[in-house]
DNA sequence: ACCATTTCGTTCAAACGTGAACATATTAGT
DNA sequence: ACTAATATGTTCACGTTTGAACGAAATGGT
């Protein structure tokens, strides 16, 4: 009896897709780290990276960017808020929906949040040279947009 | 004034990373999804796929290799033997150790979720040649080791 | 103009992961 | 042999994320 037959583990895409968990785990555990000294959350840093270059976006939008639920949208900004890193206004044209922006202030932890982030990838990077890490982030970028585009 | 000086999006390392984690988040989504019919959560076959490849592990090796705290590995034990899915024994050499080994249900199911895992993979991984996914693989692992390396 | 449908944000309970504190067992130093 | 240090697993309180149910606002069909 042979159960063994055609194991995931010999299909090479399975044992790849397994690594990148295993190392995406890894980094986010090691950006975390990186980034408590400035007190500030990787699901933080992702708000505030995206308000920054999607200046005025709604909380609808920003949830679909991040991949989040709406509701864990609505439980994320007050903090921030409150820090004064975002500014909150309904839109006058469409009294639903809420326009976020940067404060100065959310402007300025966010570059000084980036700078020890980058640094963290540069370093965990560093074993690739560019067009590897170049083909790898076509390749994903790839995958995002197939899963995006069938909702 | 010009606070944009080598903004972190035009590092390439970077910007493939964002890439990495959201096409990450998007395949764990749809990777839920597909196995939501057998009712297990992806985080048990974390365990179901670990314990196969390395029997009778103890649960801290196990949260070592899953990334995860043993607290956690505690609170998923219950429900997979429950289910009757592995077993729990004291090491008689070590009385605090408890090796875990599947049962039969247990491989039975791993090898059911396993086969609709890798289709999905197969699937988002499609547009990649093999070659290409092998270097992504590689970089993977590269990255992993070496964050493995300093604890 | 009117009603049905859809969209946006909020609320709430539940599921999940975490880290600190703890009990028990083992190992190391002397 | 004895004590201190370390390792394993459990418990618990906490923070985070989720999904369903909801109210308010907008849209579409007739």
């Amino acid at each position: 009896m042979n159960n063994k037959q055609e194991l995931p583990w010999d299909n090479p895409r399975f044992r790849n897709w397994i690594a990148i968990v295993r190392a995406e785990k890894a980094v986010v555990r090691a950006l975390s780290k990186a980034l408590q000294p400035l007190g500030i959350k990787l699901a933080q840093l992702d708000v505030l990276m995206n308000l920054y270059r999607h200046p005025g976006m709604s909380q609808h939008d920003l949830a679909r960017r991040l991949l989040v639920g709406r509701s864990n949208i609505t439980m994320l900004l007050p903090q921030l808020e409150q820090q004064g890193l975002l500014v909150r206004e309904g839109d006058p044209r469409d009294k639903r929906v809420m326009r976020l922006n940067l404060t100065e202030d959310g402007i300025a932890l966010l570059m000084d949040a980036l700078k020890i982030y980058s640094a963290v990838i540069d370093r965990v990077m560093s074993q690739s040279t560019p067009e590897q890490c170049d083909s790898m982030g076509e390749q994903m970028r790839r995958v995002a947009e197939m899963l995006a585009d069938e909702e």
